[in-house]
DNA sequence: CTGCAATCCCAAAGCGCTTTGGCATGCTTT
DNA sequence: AAAGCATGCCAAAGCGCTTTGGGATTGCAG
């Protein structure tokens, strides 16, 4: 069924029937109803590629898919588009993802632009010398970002949570609690995310005067094994008198690696190690959910997803014209992984040097 | 730069321009090259709602993505999207996902249809009473499964794997090391993935003549809070002589959960007892990055993934004609954390029981 | 009864592409 | 030399919708 069909049907010229069902006001009552209820009892939807070249927009929103042998999605990304979907839901857009491998990405953006196959795209993973930005802008694509470049750029439209202030807060509880030997496993510090998150916690660690180079800092992506291979390399063979105390991590998944490695080597938390892990909330691995209750850093990567997505929106629409840079508070959540650091001459736990894997 | 503009800019007709890019032969190869040349100087790309408008092909295959607020698009979403994406690329097809919620979900499948915004869809996570496969069949929309339903209905094209037989395996495996008394905690038996694999259990129990019944059966949504619930709940105050010796577990979350039980109650994997799990391949949680290794059994959800936008795309363009059902093997990997069953006059560990959290 | 707004509806012109059905041109056949 | 045949190109007709720029019809004041 197509308008033209539903148009002999009713008896009615293609311009009504379109204008009824599109909620103009140039038809009368009786009219919009008989035109509406026709439409629903045949079935009629409008064909969504006509429409879309007679207006020009696409009524959805792009995302370029980063695809590749090494290229591993991250498990994050499933919680956003969750909540990217359910705010979609009720913009009546779609999500269109353009697969693409790392190196072909700005190609991908062109031909998305040239083709007008989206209204408007939303960055994430933004990387220190973010490209993105510049380019974007300059195809006329509508964008919304996901996070920050390092350098500010001018203002462009971006949704983040307060990395460095989180960290910062979190690197602070581990200072209050009298921990001076501090690590840090950090995600891979090519992202903007990562270098904030490091800043706070330097911030953090000078404002109670030690020195930024006293932190032991790893930069690798966020999973298990690196937390597992991070961790044992760390804790292993380590004199318990200059061994950390306190432990940030990136992700949930490095931390299930901290504490594999922490059990390994029989340290308990938060006797001899506290950590502080940042949670961006899965419903499938909840820090209570660990043996030793979690302290963490919180911020629903869910509710960003659908917040980037509002605002996407608007932004397509013209409805937020000026770039809103839009920082996101981040709470620490305190529980049982965190405590004292242990008293100096205090014997330490932990089993004796075990050979490599 | 639109179509129109070219070719006044070229002075050849819309029609040898259109051809010449869509490799149709009637145009030399001499005006080909000029063409290829000159669209991309000018970063010409053609309208792609144009385009698909024109030929009625969306060059897309969709999804409709479940949304809500208690809805938890699960996390092998990602690797299945990832195999998807891989392969999309190849064949130059987008990804689009419509959000829906659970109840307005046949709603979203025919405005797919009508507003032939897609090519074909995939379905995924089958259900017992299986509703979609009908309802896109009557549609008329282009469909691959990723898993199956219960009832087999006639012949639809589907990708699965050997879920009953890969949990036979596992549990043979466990009837063979001498365990009598097993644990199953499934999936929620609403979809038919959990179905199976159930069959699989008791069927490999009947070979051995055990009773089903003297299965400690479990289904509930696969994380890591019900795999730690329900095995607190099993081991906890459990006689040992009677408690399960041999646990099979639906996902590497829920095994999360099972660990930690275990490790609370301080039961041994494999002494006190042995697991199995199902494992779909996450980059960033992996079966040997346990304290014990997992037993798994094992099949990647990416390369499922892969494959059926493969098969999706063939079926769309008619390459697949007659509906295949194609069934992937599993395969059993043997890790640390099966062994055989404790003697049954032999202590076994555990503390003494703990008051409910 | 005329004139003038509203009110309600319509024909037709796009949107930018693909594709059908020819029409020249030059080259090989009888 | 006329006929036949590829070859290489084009004009124009869609694809199914939205939207512009009116055109009837009606109601009401003058």
């Amino acid at each position: 069924m197509n308008l033209k069909q539903l148009s002999e049907l009713l008896d009615l010229s293609q311009t009504t029937i379109s204008r009824a069902l599109n909620g103009y006001p140039e038809v009368s009552e009786r009219t919009r109803f008989k035109v509406v209820e026709a439409a629903r009892k045949h079935g009629y939807k409008p064909n969504s590629n006509a429409r879309k070249l007679a207006t020009g927009r696409a009524g959805s929103i792009g995302y370029v898919l980063p695809v590749g042998r090494n290229v591993d999605l991250d498990p994050h990304f499933v919680e956003f588009l969750s909540g990217m979907g359910e705010h979609a839901l009720s913009r009546e857009v779609d999500l269109s993802l353009t697969p693409a491998p790392y190196e072909k990405e700005s190609e991908a953006y062109r031909r998305i632009a040239a083709s007008r196959s989206v209204d408007g795209v939303y960055l994430s993973s933004m990387r220190n010398d973010e490209q993105r930005i510049a380019l974007v802008r300059g195809l006329g694509l509508p964008f919304l970002a996901h996070g920050r470049a390092l350098a500010p750029a001018d203002g462009y439209a971006c949704v983040d949570i307060d990395n460095e202030g989180a960290f910062h807060a979190a690197t602070r509880l581990l200072l209050q609690l009298g921990h001076k030997r501090l690590a840090y496993l950090n995600g891979d510090t090519d992202y903007a995310f990562a270098v904030h998150r490091l800043n706070g916690v330097t911030r953090a660690m000078s404002e109670y005067g030690l020195a930024a180079e006293s932190l032991r800092h790893h930069s690798a992506a966020m999973n298990e094994e690196n937390g597992y291979r991070l961790a044992m390399m760390m804790f292993r063979d380590s004199d318990p008198a200059t061994r950390p105390t306190g432990v940030l991590s990136a992700s949930m998944f490095t931390t299930l690696g901290i504490v594999r490695a922490l059990n390994h080597l029989g340290l308990k938390m938060p006797d001899d190690v506290s950590v502080i892990t940042h949670d961006d909330v899965f419903p499938f691995l909840k820090p209570e959910s660990f043996s030793v209750p979690l302290t963490t850093t919180r911020s629903s990567i869910r509710a960003a997803g659908a917040r980037i997505c509002e605002r996407l929106v608007d932004i397509i629409t013209g409805v937020e014209s000026e770039p809103v840079q839009e920082i996101w508070p981040v709470e620490l959540i305190v529980r049982a992984s965190t405590g004292p650091a242990p008293a100096e001459g205090k014997r330490a736990h932990g089993r004796a040097a075990e050979p490599a894997e």
